[in-house]
DNA sequence: TCCTTATGAATGAATG
DNA sequence: CATTCATTCATAAGGA
């Protein structure tokens, strides 16, 4: 059933992986329909970003109805909230009828309508920015800003990529920098 | 587009084209293994958290084997670390095989006795030996980390399997957790 | 069997 | 430094 999984999630691929060994199959935690219920009933009543504890005791409660480990929970209520997020952006564009208000802007105060029972931990989180400053579509406008100096207090970075610098061959060492 | 700028867009792209999704706008960096390598050799060198002249030094040498900017390393280095730290903080064994020591206990006292003030001590050290902590470098695959949950804080979940804790018949209620 | 969609997982980028 | 958002990758599931 769960045995021709190739197992291995990487990304920047370009290596090989060792998949003879070991039982690292690093198959992906599928939920049942009773922990999607109950994450979903949590969520819509309201809780998005769940702390600590209480990822720790729903992963506990869900653990009765198949396995489940807290970082699943976490990565559930990440995804959950990101893309019901994303679906309203989407939607508030095609929503003709969507009468205009602050449909666009306030999309994800709205869903909740203010009904909470959740402790506190939301409210403030999902009103942050909607659109930080560089959305999606910055293109071709510029995409490598230099807000860099923002990282740090007295940050300045310098841009050397195009440069002609003599690189070492293959290593960094510390020493050096 | 800019195809010349290379370094950034390169991602996967092996076998089995996924879904066109390579539209390739690709806005953030995308590190190359061979810079990650060295960042994460940096790290492991005991470097945590560069000057901002490291940190120019750095972006500077990688530059060769691909775009970067000094934010990035920035980031990366504090993301790194971050990750690190969460890592480390929290154990969670990956599925299978919790390894029984503390799994089981607290379980049902900490669900019904409300006081689950865990001591914040982790004993970590004996579960770290299972997962390599470098992951790119020397070990075999990267991606491979099994790490365990990223959540938050004090996250110890618990595998029931067998055990007798008393599990609510159906259902989570908000208020509990 | 292949293609599309849904979603778990990972990580770069910010913000406080 | 911690927490969160955004975006992308990988894969399981479902449809044609």
């Amino acid at each position: 059933m769960e045995e021709g999984m190739s197992g291995f999630c990487n990304r920047s691929g370009s290596f090989f992986s060792k998949s003879g060994s070991s039982g690292t199959k690093c198959g992906r935690w599928n939920p049942t329909s009773e922990q999607v219920k109950l994450l979903t009933q949590l969520f819509r009543s309201g809780l998005r970003t769940p702390s600590s504890d209480q990822i720790q005791k729903i992963s506990d409660q869900l653990s009765f109805y198949g396995k489940i480990e807290s970082k699943n929970v976490f990565y559930w209520f990440q995804n959950h909230k990101a893309r019901e997020r994303q679906k309203r952006h989407k939607l508030s564009f095609d929503d003709k009828y969507a009468n205009s208000k602050e449909n666009i802007i306030d999309v994800s105060t709205q869903i909740f309508g203010g009904m909470y029972e959740v402790p506190e931990v939301d409210r403030v989180t999902e009103t942050l920015q909607l659109f930080p400053l560089n959305s999606f579509d910055e293109s071709e406008s510029e995409k490598f800003r230099v807000h860099a100096n923002e990282c740090s207090d007295n940050m300045m970075f310098s841009y050397t990529m195009g440069g002609q610098v003599e690189h070492p061959p293959l290593d960094l060492c510390l020493s050096f920098i």
